[in-house]
DNA sequence: GTGAAAGCGCTAACAC
DNA sequence: GTGTTAGCGCTTTCAC
């Protein structure tokens, strides 16, 4: 029972076109009824209903977000970084937790295409790609992050470079000359599991190293996989003499798994990944690792969606791809 | 323009209403009308508009949650754990982050009201009591995690006891031998960071221990707040033994500031903190910590929600004490 | 078992 | 400069 448009009128005997006027600050209102009615407003304190807008505007004034995990700090500098867009241009954000799971990515896409959010950010784990060309159709801009939709049709994208990005991280490996190299990767319908991979077999194509079948390792992005996955390989006669990570889960747990063998990295095996953002300064070894600049691939998907709500025919698609950073860390460095 | 509930209603030549039945399955409807407005439903792709239900209903069934910062791997939990009990019940959650700004703060609130939410979860940064207060009239349920408000009013609340904890946590250390103790919190409005300044004052008291006030540091829960006030001591003539942290970033800060100066944690300077939660498990030293059952806090809070809109007329206030765990580590063992 | 109609709180023509 | 009114898309009484 929060006081509404209609008790402002109500008490000070005008009608309630005037006061919404004064609110939006839309057509003429006489100065002196201006002033009053913002006292009141006060007085009363008059909050307007946000849902009722969104009905009447055919638009909630937000940005959903879907990620495949929220205690990823990549992850969360995106979020932060579409926030920052979204309350510069007065809409809020919507985070979901898709959890790596396609099923719930789905349900939360719907969910909030049903809410009329403005636009839809989305780092999807491999979803449906007609199910993408049929939301396309709804007109609400969806911007790709991260991973992209498995699609021929056009889609507004921010992104680096995964492929190259993989190329170069795997160069540098060679580059200490490596040539025994190992592989943890993630789900293969994931682009950037698959093209982190891709970038690292050309790259050993290229400098005449064998591609091992055994030392590709396929796992969800989690600690969990790394460490089992490379626990495999552990067991085996032969072992690799780095590794490459398609992301830092992935190698915390691979590195756990060659710790508890008693092994050092990088003395016996050295080790990269992407996306290790060491938020605390104390991990050791310090990881070598390909830094996506999150905060801004949050940003410019949050700008493009507020660019296309302002210029609805503007009937164009965008795909951003950005630099991303090689830090070079004790991890790959052999102390021999 | 999508398909709406007046597409299919014609589209069958029945009336609005019908259709509306059969998609809340409320009242009774003709077996085989229901099974043709079904089929018709799929093959039109009718969703229902949220907004437009959320308008009627008075209610967005969306839980709003503030935090201070998303990139803290414990508010990470919290969302997780609210978002599981949300999606339970069919609600969904916006995430907003204050940025431990009461400004922001306080805009997200009103926001989040205007939005119609279910009810609130809010790690306020020491927000004006008085305003809380006010909310609490718009009857929206307010669940106050990890800090909270400075006020005599009841408000729900999912937390731990930080006095106790922060006492168990100095008496670890006083345990170890150490009698020269220093302490870095938070900002001294948000209740965790006082109060875990008063466990540790009262542990050292109750053990014939100095509280030194020039050992006091107070800062933001940054980690430049911990670098830079573990410098200042660090110019200092004489040395703690032993570091208090109030949160894993103020340590984060404060070690790296120890060992920039070439001194050993825990050999030289001992050290603890509040939820130092190791997402790589590569953390060195490893921390001793207060570790908070974060998912759970979470989770309760989502139910605590559930449960008053269940049950509008249930006015009550839920005071939840949880148990945080003590892990001990390495980073409070000295050598000697 | 079904339909007509009112209304959720707001905005924006359109009249005056 | 101000008021009247018609919706936004849905749910829900109330008739029939």
């Amino acid at each position: 029972m929060s006081v509404q448009l209609k008790d402002i009128a109500k008490h000070l005997n005008i009608s309630i076109s005037t006061v919404s006027r004064v609110i939006n600050g839309t057509g003429r209102v006489n100065k002196d009824t201006r002033e009053l009615i913002l006292k009141t407003i006060k007085e009363l304190g008059y909050h307007p209903n946000e849902v009722a807008r969104s009905l009447k505007r055919k638009s909630a004034n937000t940005i959903g977000v879907i990620v495949p995990d929220l205690s990823n700090s990549f992850y969360a500098s995106v979020i932060k970084g579409v926030e920052k867009i979204a309350s510069e241009n007065e809409h809020s954000v919507i985070v979901c937790n898709s959890d790596e799971d396609i099923q719930k990515e789905e349900e939360y896409v719907q969910l909030l295409l049903q809410k009329q959010v403005t636009g839809l950010v989305i780092a999807t784990v491999g979803g449906n790609p007609q199910l993408f060309e049929q939301y396309k159709r709804s007109g609400i801009p969806f911007v790709f992050i991260d991973n992209l939709p498995n699609t021929q049709e056009n889609f507004d994208v921010v992104t680096i470079d995964n492929v190259k990005a993989g190329y170069d991280l795997a160069k540098h490996l060679v580059d200490q000359g490596h040539k025994k190299l190992a592989i943890i990767t993630g789900p293969q319908n994931q682009s950037t599991a698959a093209e982190r991979l891709l970038g690292f077999q050309k790259c050993l194509e290229d400098n005449g190293i064998t591609v091992h079948e055994k030392w590709i390792g396929v796992g969800q992005f989690r600690r969990e996989s790394g460490y089992q996955i490379m626990n495999e390989w552990l067991q085996q006669d032969e072992l690799p003499t780095a590794i490459f990570a398609a992301n830092d889960f992935l190698l915390y747990g691979a590195i756990k798994a060659i710790q508890e063998r008693g092994l050092n990295v990088p003395n016996d095996i050295a080790a990269v990944c992407f996306d290790a953002n060491d938020e605390t300064g104390l991990v050791k070894p310090q990881i070598t690792s390909i830094i996506q600049p999150a905060h801004m691939i949050g940003s410019i998907a949050g700008d493009i969606i507020m660019r296309k709500e302002k210029n609805k025919n503007l009937k164009m698609f965008e795909k951003i791809v950005l630099e991303p950073k090689l830090i070079i860390n004790e991890s790959s460095q052999t102390g021999r």
